[in-house]
DNA sequence: AAACAAGCCAACCGCCGAAGG
DNA sequence: ACCTTCGGCGGTTGGCTTGTT
């Protein structure tokens, strides 16, 4: 198959950072008339960029939905561990971490969370023990081992489901049988160490991106992304459109057979693929 | 103070799959 | 069935910043 023509064989188009000015013209284009297509948008827009790369600004820093700053240490733990169950996917590690980008993400593993495995004596890539200390492996072995466990459990209760098998049902299914065993609180498989990141919040964000340029149009008009953020936060506890269709939504399912003392029923949960 | 190294991250590149003609 | 267009993804780069000698 034949590839378009990237940027550079353009000529006219400008490449390299953007300047306040370019971000100004495509922030006001955005907000007044959405990106439904980037190809057409930065003539449009009086950009001389191509649309790959204004796509790549709004994404990645002008949108108001993007989180910035230092990672959280939950936020640390979520992507360590869903990148030892499904590799290099930062798009779907993104989706798992609220208002954060893939390249985001990407960057940060790559610039500090690689280098602390290896300092740790972990193999990033396998995520299992690369040291000759014994002690360390001793304790990389174990958590290796009890990581392995969970997720062939979670596999064997994957497979009964109606539901296509896949690293996201796999991973559900994880997450309720890490919070229902409550062993080791020092283990990074147990639920102290489990992303403790707001299921709701998190498929809010999901649901969140359909309508997202109405609602960051608005935000940026009426400055109010919190109160905005707030609003939607309560519709979602207030049950507002959710239907099992994908597996993100099956995680915040299972979110929402917490018991009183904040453990899963598991019975309940599983039952919903059954 | 200068030179160099390391860290960081925005941005680019090439590829892929979906959709539509 | 084939081709083109487009959005999206992951890998990589390059330039700016910060730290060290």
């Amino acid at each position: 198959m034949r590839t378009r023509p990237c940027c550079r064989s353009v000529i006219g188009l400008k490449k390299g950072p953007w300047t306040p000015n370019e971000d100004k013209k495509l922030i006001a284009y955005v907000t007044q008339n959405g990106h439904e297509n980037w190809h057409s948008l930065p003539t449009r827009a009086g950009l001389q960029r191509c649309g790959k790369s204004c796509r790549l600004r709004w994404i990645n820093y002008l949108s108001p939905y993007i989180k910035r700053g230092n990672f959280s240490l939950e936020e640390d733990q979520t992507i360590i561990q869903v990148h030892a169950l499904i590799g290099n996917k930062w798009s779907t590690i993104a989706a798992l971490l609220p208002r954060r980008t893939d390249n985001e993400i990407k960057n940060h593993w790559n610039t500090n969370i690689k280098k602390r495995l290896i300092n740790m004596g972990i193999d990033p890539i396998t995520h299992k023990p690369i040291s000759n200390n014994k002690d360390k492996d001793n304790i990389a072995i174990k958590h290796m081992t009890q990581w392995e466990n969970v997720r062939l459990e979670a596999e064997a209760r994957s497979s009964s489901m109606l539901i296509t098998t896949n690293n996201n049902a796999v991973y559900s299914n994880m997450c309720a049988i890490m919070l229902a065993n409550e062993d080791d609180p020092f283990s990074p498989t147990s639920i102290s160490s489990f992303p403790s990141w707001d299921l709701l919040t998190a498929a809010n964000d999901l649901n969140f991106r359909e309508g997202l340029l109405s609602f960051e149009a608005d935000s940026i008009n009426n400055n109010n992304y919190n109160n905005n953020m707030e609003t939607n936060d309560q519709e979602i506890r207030n049950g507002y459109g959710f239907n099992l269709q994908d597996d993100d939504d099956i995680m915040v399912a299972l979110e929402a057979f917490r018991d009183g003392n904040g453990k899963y029923n598991l019975d309940a949960s599983f039952a919903l693929f059954e």
